[in-house]
DNA sequence: TGGTCTATAAGACGAAAGTCTTAGCGCGCA
DNA sequence: TGCGCGCTAAGACTTTCGTCTTATAGACCA
């Protein structure tokens, strides 16, 4: 009995998911989220042995979702489906600790090998990829690790701050006075070595798998 | 007679460059410059016919230095030389006006001939890109646009800004009065459409080549 | 059960950011 | 020569940022 929680915002691509899935694992309970507040509910309220995760998801900002998720579960599984073919892109992915990327592009067999191998504890790497997998350098480990360090609040603050947000607004929209967050604010400061908010957007902006579409102006 | 500018911090690759260009041209001026301010100045001394310009020179950082050269000198044929071999980051520099990629592995008949093809008029890429060229979106050509109407001491405020420097510590590097530092930080916003110091930071992270390698803190 | 640690929350206060206004200077233009 | 325009510069003033300090609630441990 295999628990596998679908997490991506497109309800055909989660169907598809699924189609590959069920046709090599008899024994499965299938969990869906198309946002990541709800994946991580579903996290919560159920024993999952292996998380699909799609980082574009809403709410899911990215390498952040995966990083918010690695810090609330360690020891879950995740395999991240995302539609980039960009090595350095899947070798940060890699790098934050996910034990397998699925192309948007992979076929049912695929698949159903990528999730077979995560269970038994493998990594699993699409053939294309495996073989020219740049080594993520020092500097990005050292700052995945110093963002995993973040509680979930101090995660969300600078999510907002790297939309460019004021405190103010950031207070608004987490329902907390502006002083709350800026004392977020200071933490992040210190864990991650800096000392403005400048310096902030910047590292996180290094977290971005593509430069964001619009300023969010 | 030609009058070529040649604009790469690294001399062993200046004369490289010379060295394939003296074979092919026979009536040719060179000039040469390791950084952008020397770079500005030569262009100023001098009537060039073409500019080989390297984008990790120190003082250019990535597409700003073209983009200062390209609003200073609007009739300058430049051609970018770099070592990146990503067709995004090559599309980003030809849709900055640059009319020429030339890679760092390109042969010296190939260099030649891209001075060749730049001089008569024409557009000149390497042919292992030349067909996989990304359309750059539309969002990116006004960034640029926007990024272009800043004036040179707003373009320098700027950069330092993306440095995450605070006003203070940007007017001492430019010798001038924080006031005035404020002034043309209220002028950039304006020009970019943006209201604060982060939005600003990031759409300056978005014009550079690859991520910054630290947060320079 | 009491102690300690951490996350969350928030007020007070100095520092920095950002706006408004004014002013000198160089330039094109009538 | 005089006018307008844009770049540079800077003071005055308001808003936002960031630090310091304090307080509460839950987790872990002895």
């Amino acid at each position: 009995m295999v628990s596998l929680l679908i997490a991506d915002d497109h309800p055909l691509y989660r169907d598809a998911l699924k189609g590959a899935l069920v046709t090599t694992f008899n024994d499965l309970q299938l969990y869906e989220a198309g946002d990541l507040t709800s994946t991580v509910s579903l996290l919560y309220e159920h024993d999952i042995d292996l998380l699909l995760l799609d980082l574009h998801m809403p709410g899911s900002n990215d390498l952040f979702g995966l990083l918010h998720i690695r810090k609330l579960y360690p020891d879950l599984p995740v395999a991240v489906v995302s539609g980039t073919e960009d090595p350095a892109t899947i070798s940060k992915i890699v790098a934050v600790g996910a034990l397998g990327f699925i192309p948007k592009t992979a076929s049912s067999s695929d698949i159903a090998n990528a999730v077979q191998a995560i269970l038994e504890g493998d990594i699993w790497l699409p053939a294309s990829v495996s073989n020219t997998m740049e080594p993520v350098d020092n500097e990005f480990s050292e700052l995945a690790d110093k963002v995993s360090s973040l509680t979930p609040s101090q995660y969300k603050v600078l999510c907002y701050m790297r939309d460019g947000l004021l405190n103010k607004q950031i207070g608004y929209n987490l329902d907390i006075a502006e002083a709350t967050v800026k004392a977020h604010v200071t933490a992040i400061f210190r864990k991650l070595g800096i000392n403005n908010r400048t310096q902030a957007v910047l590292l996180a902006s290094q977290l971005e798998l593509e430069p964001p579409a619009s300023a969010h102006g």
